[in-house]
DNA sequence: TAAATACATATAGTATTAGTAGGATATCGA
DNA sequence: TCGATATCCTACTAATACTATATGTATTTA
């Protein structure tokens, strides 16, 4: 019951762009030396993210990327979906599962669906604006929903 | 972001050993049966829930488990988090966690801490009982916090 | 053209998951 | 006491996922 890196690596890097985003496009490099993250392996983080319409990039010199939103519209839920594949606690509940033969009589099911979906509303409601106002306030409480 | 087989097999067993509790001693061969696990990869899981005062188990002939508290004072929240190690969705906040040396600058860490929370909460708030209750019911709504 | 950068693909070690398998040990009923 | 039944203990293994590293190609701008 874990985030993988790739879901965490990818919020960080998007909350560093998030907090670089009048600085035009920002290189992978930059990033990883920023967050001590492996670039090689954020380069395969990427592409995930590219597929939707979170980034935009740019190749060759002076490329990178930039932030394809503003901060306050890119929630975690967004951002972990994609990298994660699903935030589906069981299998049988992520949208490419095979038909579970149990599901017509399983009686925790609606206990993974309940959870489920109290995890993606949670995340759903932080947005990296959120992320970034809450670092820089002196309060340290937990979002709530 | 999965729940292991362990924390589902689990579960299932508390709830099949809650189902038959008026029975006595309930064999592990039958809830195996009943519930399509295998007998020996139960006979894994089983010493974890019996370090805790979930279960208590009779040896010998016509010997089995029975559910050491009432259905309705055990909590999924309690199942998983014996089973799973712990409900934390990242390293650093659990238990036994090494302190990460990003933890005091890390923006990230309170969203984690949140999710954390919203999932301990919500599997705390759900007792073997409910399950039941719930699975008898012609109502097919989640569970709510 | 040269340098910097994104993009693509292949490889690999390590850890975890999800079991199997076999036997040892304890206990109960007859 | 004996044997049946059941829990308990310890390895072993195949498959998969995780976490990268390595190498090379394509593209852009100065």
């Amino acid at each position: 019951m874990k985030i993988s890196t790739k879901g965490r690596y990818a919020l960080r890097m998007l909350l560093d762009l998030a907090e670089h985003r009048n600085e035009g496009f920002i290189a992978l490099k930059d990033i990883a030396e920023r967050q001590d993250i492996s670039k090689k392996y954020l380069e395969q983080i990427v592409p995930i993210l590219n597929k939707s319409d979170i980034l935009v990039s740019n190749r060759g010199f002076q490329g990178g990327y930039q932030l394809a939103q503003e901060p306050d519209r890119i929630t975690v839920g967004e951002i972990l979906r994609l990298t994660e594949g699903s935030l589906a606690p069981v299998a049988c509940l992520a949208s490419n599962a095979a038909n579970c033969s149990r599901s017509d009589f399983c009686e925790t099911l609606p206990v993974w669906k309940g959870l489920s979906d109290v995890i993606n509303k949670y995340l759903d409601g932080i947005t990296l604006a959120d992320i970034i106002e809450q670092y820089h306030c002196t309060e340290t409480d937990n979002y709530v929903i």
